[in-house]
DNA sequence: TTGTAGGCGTTATCAT
DNA sequence: ATGATAACGCCTACAA
């Protein structure tokens, strides 16, 4: 199944390979005749180039992988989707390359990216990696300089650019959308509590932070989802009208729902709001309203991306930067 | 940015470049102090191979292809997942690349496969692809004699094995499925509606062709979701008692529901039943029960993946086969 | 057990 | 405008 080669062609040709090579990339130096005659045979040949002969010469393959946990979340989904187009566009090949969280397989392929499997990588390393336990997988890029850069999450410790939501202030916009709704329709907030779980990634911990940051500012009790027990948030409550409402706050509607189910039922039976991002189904859900920080996949794509590509372009070690993309807006459902 | 390359360490312990290449290797051949020696050395160095140059050496570089539309689908999700654990087990890499059934995109990706982008390629055309208008982009692999196979859906007239559900069994089970549990609630079944879409792809046309089956088996008259007018319906129910019911099939929930909107209200007022694949919300309808064929991916990725492994070992040109995979079952809900 | 040398298919740097 | 030739880094008969 050998395919034709530039020899071939050059044969056929009675031209030089190196001839040959240069008319059929458009090199200016060939006479327009020539480049003519190798086209077409090359055409009629059916000549495909060996991209492994070519990445081995040039030392590039045009090819940059996005490492990711797999396809449940949007977050995982979406900006694959844009990241994809936008590296199509310039020529260039994006391949997925799913991690499933297992921590052998994260090592192996950044081991081939190490190897010069591609010419940068986008991260986004799962739960696992971040831990911290064991050797750190990035070793092997870090090492040898590879271009890479982290997506939505990053692995501590680790110098390289990272492109997130600023989830922060969409914390901070979700409180104040739930806050003013709650108002409007009668049923003031009261207790507000954070179902974010800070402890798992920096992602949820800035969100958390940007939720009770902005019930703060509104003189809202905020209570962490765990400690949600009688005395504290009874107080909050006795202490509002009987018309008060909660206010739920998650990355999830599943962690909402489960952490209203979880409430003390003099909690659970007050009028509430959810705050989440991305999806909100409200199928099984009693909520008096739903408000839901929207992300911009489309911008922390173009982002990273851009960041990445120029760092191919130009040679130069990417900078340590943190990127962060403000939300398209809050939707309330 | 280089890295330390085997005639470093060749020249680091006084060895031939081809010593140091065994010994790395574990060529029985090198005396096991050498071996020892050299690993330690590479270690320290921390030598890494160079992928691109050992793909050429070889003319094979461990990695083969999924090219796929996006990720909406649990038949695009789970087959991903089980194909690339499968792969992993046996040294191989499996990248994914979405075409987002763009047909440049398709077309693109075709290409750098047949230029040797990687060993092997599962295929999932879509809908453009499949539609035979403009050149055919499997020409270059197929002229090349590049290995592949298509899972799911697969292009007319490319003799190359394809790896499907076995859908006019599923399709069937769905109707017997349906028949006897309306009978069994005391709504016999006395119209079935189609709602799958044949003209649409492979894969619909043999779900279409089961559920017609095995309701014409149990003597329940069928009818096309678009041809669901006055007359013949109404005659199929007249005839039946006040509690019968109908049965709705399709693909998705969502045709499903679109389906029964879209029934003259004679018919859209009836107890129905729906049949479906793989998912089933019922959040926003009021179904008397659904059924659920849910296909076994993991035993679709399984098949594919071993029939192209198969290939890439012994050279052997792909056998044009057909391998149907029966459904894991129908879940009720 | 180790060394030698040719090849994998292109690209790029020289000359001519 | 074209040709010769050396990389690119590794693999593998074949020789020693």
């Amino acid at each position: 199944v050998r395919g034709v080669r530039l020899s071939d062609l050059a044969e056929e040709l009675g031209l030089d390979i190196s001839t040959v090579s240069r008319a059929l990339r458009g090199d200016p130096r060939v006479k327009p005749e020539t480049r003519e005659r190798v086209a077409s045979r090359a055409e009629s040949l059916g000549y495909m180039p060996n991209l492994r002969a070519r990445a081995l010469a040039e030392g590039r393959s045009r090819t940059v992988w996005l490492v990711l946990p797999g396809f449940e979340d949007p977050v995982e989904r979406l900006p694959a989707s844009f990241a994809g187009r936008w590296f199509f566009e310039r020529d260039y090949d994006l391949l997925l390359a799913p991690h499933h969280d297992d921590p052998r397989i994260y090592a192996r392929i950044l081991g081939r990216l190490a190897s010069g499997g591609a010419d940068g990588a986008i991260l986004m390393p799962g739960p696992s990696a971040r831990r911290g336990d064991g050797i750190l997988a990035e070793r092997p890029l870090i090492e040898s300089g590879f271009p890479f850069a982290y997506l939505d999450r990053s692995v501590p410790g680790v110098a390289a650019p990272v492109v997130t939501t600023d989830n922060a202030a969409a914390g901070a916009a979700l409180a104040a959308a739930a806050f003013e709704a709650a108002a409007a329709r009668g049923s003031p907030l009261a207790l507000a509590i954070d179902a974010f779980d800070p402890g798992r990634n920096p992602v949820e911990a800035a969100r958390s932070e940007g939720w009770r940051a902005g019930m703060a500012e509104r003189r809202v009790p905020v209570l962490a989802s765990a400690g949600a027990s009688g005395d504290s948030a009874g107080a909050a409550l006795a202490s509002a009208g009987p018309g008060a409402a909660i206010a739920i706050a998650a990355s999830a509607e599943a962690t909402i729902v489960g952490a209203r189910l979880a409430l003390p039922s003099a909690l659970s039976s007050k009028p509430a709001f959810a705050a989440a991002f991305d999806e909100w189904d409200g199928k099984d859900s009693a909520f008096k309203g739903a408000f839901i920080a929207i992300q911009d996949f489309e911008a922390m794509a173009n982002a990273v991306a851009s960041l990445l590509a120029e760092g191919l372009a130009s040679g130069a070690p990417l900078p340590e930067a943190r990127i962060l993309v403000p939300i398209l807006g809050v939707r309330s459902a």
